[in-house]
RNA sequence: GUGGGCGUAGCUCAGGUGGUUAGAGCACCAGGUUGUGGCCCUGGUGGCCGCGGGUUCGAAUCCCGUCGCUCACCCCA
């Protein structure tokens, strides 16, 4: 409690939240549940450091320059010998560092990663969006093979059914590679202009800044004119078409459901061919819960043999809100609760407690010196299934509260009917 | 960065047009029950009414500012 007439000193930071003993549980399962969809798929964690070095610009040249997470949502600060470090925007540009300064790529043909772990990034928060939040993300690098692709697309979509999620909708595009996006963009921008007029001020912006972003914006003044622009895939190259159509093949193949969607974007630069999302309708304005794609052209970019890869990320405070209440876990519970009465007979109950926890019993003893019914009301609460009354008697009772039935012992024999009980 | 909504007890929230000692439910503590939990009953602890200023005889209430939270835009998982 804090001090009377004082007001909280310390808050946690804006966008940034406390995960509290009665949620932790929840997060729990969840990352346990994701680490065996992940070895059944054949992923090998990897854990990067929350912090990197901004200078050889390994975010810049990832996530592209002009990108709001590079421009203005990074955290970017200067360490004690003036390096600029950032805290990590999001998570496939370090696994790439890692795997080129590891030589990760030396070691095998394809690689197979995934990570989870806090992002910052500094936005305006809102339902579904913090500064500090948390994805759970794979890649899988080394192949162009769309079989991959699919594979990708279906983990992401076997976690979150893990997860317990229901009425998922996927989308899926193909944005084109190198060779044939660049001509889509001149066409769409030359659209664009020329209808410019009629477009929403933000819309006017991105035909500059960013085009293919016009695609998926949600005003009503720009749809009708969105639905007439060209399409990208008319545009695509022949190995691009291929490539998207082979992906279909093969989530058609694994029973996939999915829907193509010709506005669908990817706001980092180093995407490219597949793009993917999954969406959770309810969720609010932020209802993608994952999403991903294709990003041959990264591993290159920063500096390593032009490699392909696919990948995807999910945002584990939006599987969280998207569950809602249905996810509660069941709340914690201990098996043993000791209660002892009065001085003498709280030296028996440390020592008897010790025992019990040397056995693995999950037990604790009232510390506070209250009244036995106070420390039956709180075992209560905890769900205790059993209750040792110690006295300054050689016996004890040893009370099931379930049934409420007791019985006397000696105290030597308790941890062993316990045992007994429990098991 | 822009816009809307909201800041009253640990939590969820009441408190018409300003008017005495600011309320309820939940939670917590104690008692009813000569050490025995849940249900019930009784009582109790707990509030600079976010903060600062203004209007007024008088402000939780009206006005301005500020900070915080929240939703949405932008953008994204």
């Amino acid at each position: 409690m804090l001090i009377k007439g004082t007001k909280l000193p310390f808050k946690a930071v804006r966008g940034m939240k406390d995960i509290l003993p009665e949620e932790i549980d929840v997060w729990n399962h969840l990352e346990r549940l994701a680490r065996q969809v992940f070895q059944a798929y054949h992923y090998r964690e990897i854990r990067t450091p929350i912090v990197e070095e901004t200078e050889p610009e390994l975010f810049v040249r990832g996530v592209g320059e002009t990108s709001d997470i590079v421009s203005k949502q990074m955290y970017a600060f200067p360490d004690r010998k003036g390096r600029s470090l950032a805290l990590r925007p999001e998570g496939t540009a370090p696994v790439i560092r890692a795997y080129l300064e590891h030589g990760l790529d030396r070691q095998g043909s394809l690689l197979k990663l995934f990570y989870l772990g806090p992002f910052f990034r500094s936005e305006r928060p809102q339902a579904g969006r913090g500064r500090e939040f948390h994805q759970i993300g794979a890649e899988a690098i080394g192949s162009e093979n769309p079989a991959l692709d699919a594979e990708v697309i279906a983990l992401a979509i076997h976690l979150l059914k893990a997860f317990g999620l229901e009425g998922l909708k996927t989308n899926l595009n193909s944005i084109g590679c190198p060779s044939c996006q660049p001509d889509y963009r001149k066409v769409l921008i030359k659209y664009l202009r020329s209808k410019s007029d009629s477009l929403c001020s933000d819309c006017r912006d991105r035909t500059e800044r960013n085009p293919l972003r016009v695609l998926d914006c949600k005003r009503e003044k720009c749809r009708p004119l969105i639905e007439k622009a060209p399409s990208i895939s008319g545009y695509l190259c022949p190995a691009c078409a291929e490539h998207f159509q082979r992906v279909q093949t093969h989530l058609d193949d694994l029973g996939v459901e999915y829907s193509l969607d010709p506005y669908l974007v990817r706001g980092l630069d180093y995407y490219t061919r597949t793009a993917f999302e999954i969406a959770y309708e309810h969720l609010g304005a932020q209802n993608a819960v994952a999403a991903g794609g294709r990003f041959d052209g990264l591993i290159e970019e920063l500096g390593g043999v032009s490699t392909p890869a696919v990948g995807f990320a999910l945002g584990m405070e939006r599987v969280i809100l998207a569950k809602g209440k249905e996810l509660e876990m069941p709340t914690c519970r201990i098996s043993v609760y000791l209660a002892p009465q009065g001085e003498e007979a709280g030296r028996e109950t440390v020592k008897l407690l010790q025992r019990l926890r040397g056995e693995g019993i999950d037990s604790d003893m009232d510390y506070q010196g209250r009244s036995l019914k106070s420390q039956l009301r709180l075992a209560n609460r905890l769900q205790a299934k059993y209750v040792v009354i110690i006295s300054e008697k050689e016996t004890v009772i040893l009370k099931d509260m379930q049934s409420g039935e007791q019985e006397e012992m000696e105290q030597g024999l308790v941890v062993k009917k316990i045992k007994e009980k429990l098991s």
